[in-house]
DNA sequence: ATAATCCATTAACATTATTCATGTGAAGAT
DNA sequence: ATCTTCACATGAATAATGTTAATGGATTAT
């Protein structure tokens, strides 16, 4: 009943000072504008303007309008240029889910170039999804996946950001620090430090120890990765981690990294997105960035 | 371009979850709201919702939609509710004008019961007038002219609220305070207090002194009445005052009121109003209110 | 499977909005 | 005074929008 015209009309002859210099700027004829407002205040039942000769003047209906004109259609405009930023991929919100625990060092590092690159896109990190990960991606709970398991799907898309290599991390003066490689046998008398995900989403087992049918000590989950390097170096288990993020805590705590295996485990994390999403920019634009930001260390496997 | 009409279809669609529920809703038939989307969305460039089989999704275009529509439609909606108890003239602003400066009093006593019978009218007194309290009238500046001068117009209208006699105002022990009446020449020794208007505009020149030919000794003005009444008590003058307000005072002030001339000064005071404003309920309430409220000493001079 | 529900689309038709051409009255200039 | 200009109103023609009705495709419920 109330339409955007009509304020748009009320506030651009308060503007303008007459009927026809509003008609100018709203891009309509003035025989428009004067039957719209006729049938407005008809449906009013009162007058906006008191007609005084050839000029108009504002009743109380009228100066009320134009206060709520002044007051809403601001918030259209505004709405509409964020709107068009959005359309244009220059503004939204990142939603990025993770399925690899250690990667978030590595998120941050791609993050933080992105976040001043696109002032208007806030990015948004989930750790926990009902039904997984690609679940989540489907479900539109998440834009973008950090995972080491590609799960190639008709609508979605996995980017491969980048290899590195799965380690055994132990303490510095560990009997096994020494070693060049181990074999599965190694951990039996291991106390094992993992994050708190299945057996059967750790490579360690699925690739190492279970195909050896091989068992360590004790097995103790820990969420963070700081907690948990803090407790290898003081000798409380060893933990299957990246070769880069072994290397970089090793400046600051006693450690050691070494090979599972004679041939090493290794692993690719990909970036899962929505095919649907192919078009917006920022999304691409991130996908890209992650693929050029391949952490430092890991050429060193390659 | 962003109208109403798109706001609340979004909005219904998230209440009602479907688009032919939301059609129902905003009594629009399904087709209509298909073709109005169809067509915001092309202009928009993006789509609003991904259609999953039969229910939509909201993009995250879609989810800033909806949270325009939440907060806009409900001003529009709140405008819309205002604006038909302003035309039903349940709502709006009285501006009053005072052209008699000791009404002031009277008035608060309207003004006061009115505003209990309407709660959703505001007041408003103003006493100074660029072109004249009928200037302001016929310009728009108030809506209500509380004034002993009718001024008898095309488009204005004067309702009689109440008579009272202008009496002289002396102090209790003063030489003319025993007198049943006064005449002109009784003044050419007094100061006489007034209001700081033109002496054209004081009935005592106008209708007593001039007529005579006589000056008072001094003419002092003075603005509020309290003072004036002071200084009346304490033999600095004599005033020209409404009985009412005299008698009002003297039960507080040792003052006395003394008829001019033998007839006395007989006054009126007028409500003037635009007749345009004859829908305007609460106005015609407060005419009606001012005529059923006249002062109580008035009747004394009847 | 079958039926029901929902969205998209099409076409003829009805309604509503806008334009175009014209009229009227007020203000200002000559 | 008369003329010109300006601004709003009006009515008919035209364009845009919504309705009705029918249909198809897809999904969900029974």
């Amino acid at each position: 009943m109330l339409e955007r015209i009509h304020l748009a009309v009320i506030q651009a002859v308060d503007q303008h000072g007459s009927l026809t210099a509003a008609a100018r700027r709203l891009h309509l004829t003035q025989s428009a504008l004067s039957h719209t407002i006729r049938k407005l205040e008809h449906n009013l039942g009162t007058a906006i303007w008191l007609r005084e000769g050839r000029s108009l003047r504002l009743t109380q209906t009228g100066e009320y309008l134009l206060s709520i004109a002044n007051r809403v259609l601001p918030q259209l405009e505004h709405a509409e240029s964020k709107l068009k930023q959005m359309v244009q991929g220059e503004r939204g919100t990142l939603r990025i889910g993770m399925e690899c625990h250690p990667c978030y060092q590595w998120l941050l590092k791609v993050v933080s170039p992105f976040l001043e690159h696109w002032p208007d896109v806030d990015v948004d990190v989930k750790q926990k999804f009902q039904f997984g990960g690609v679940g989540a991606l489907l479900g539109y709970e998440i834009d973008l996946l950090v995972t080491p398991d590609p799960f190639y799907k008709t609508g979605l898309r996995f980017d491969p950001v980048f290899d590195y290599e799965q380690v055994l991390v132990v303490p510095d003066h560990h009997p096994l620090a020494a070693r060049s490689y181990l074999n599965a046998e190694d951990l039996r008398n291991q106390v094992l430090l993992t994050y708190p995900v299945p057996p059967d989403r750790l490579d360690i087992y699925m690739q190492f120890l279970n195909p050896a049918g091989v068992v360590p000590k004790r097995h103790k989950t820990i969420e963070t990765t700081d907690i948990m390097l803090q407790m290898v170096a003081s000798g409380r288990g060893v933990a299957a981690l990246p070769r880069w993020l072994a290397e970089e805590y090793s400046t600051r705590l006693p450690l050691k990294a070494v090979r599972l295996g004679r041939k090493g485990i290794a692993k690719q994390i990909y970036l899962g997105s929505r095919e649907s999403d192919g078009d917006i920019e920022y999304l691409n634009a991130f996908i890209q960035l992650a693929r050029s930001h391949e952490h430092p260390a890991a050429g060193t496997h390659r």
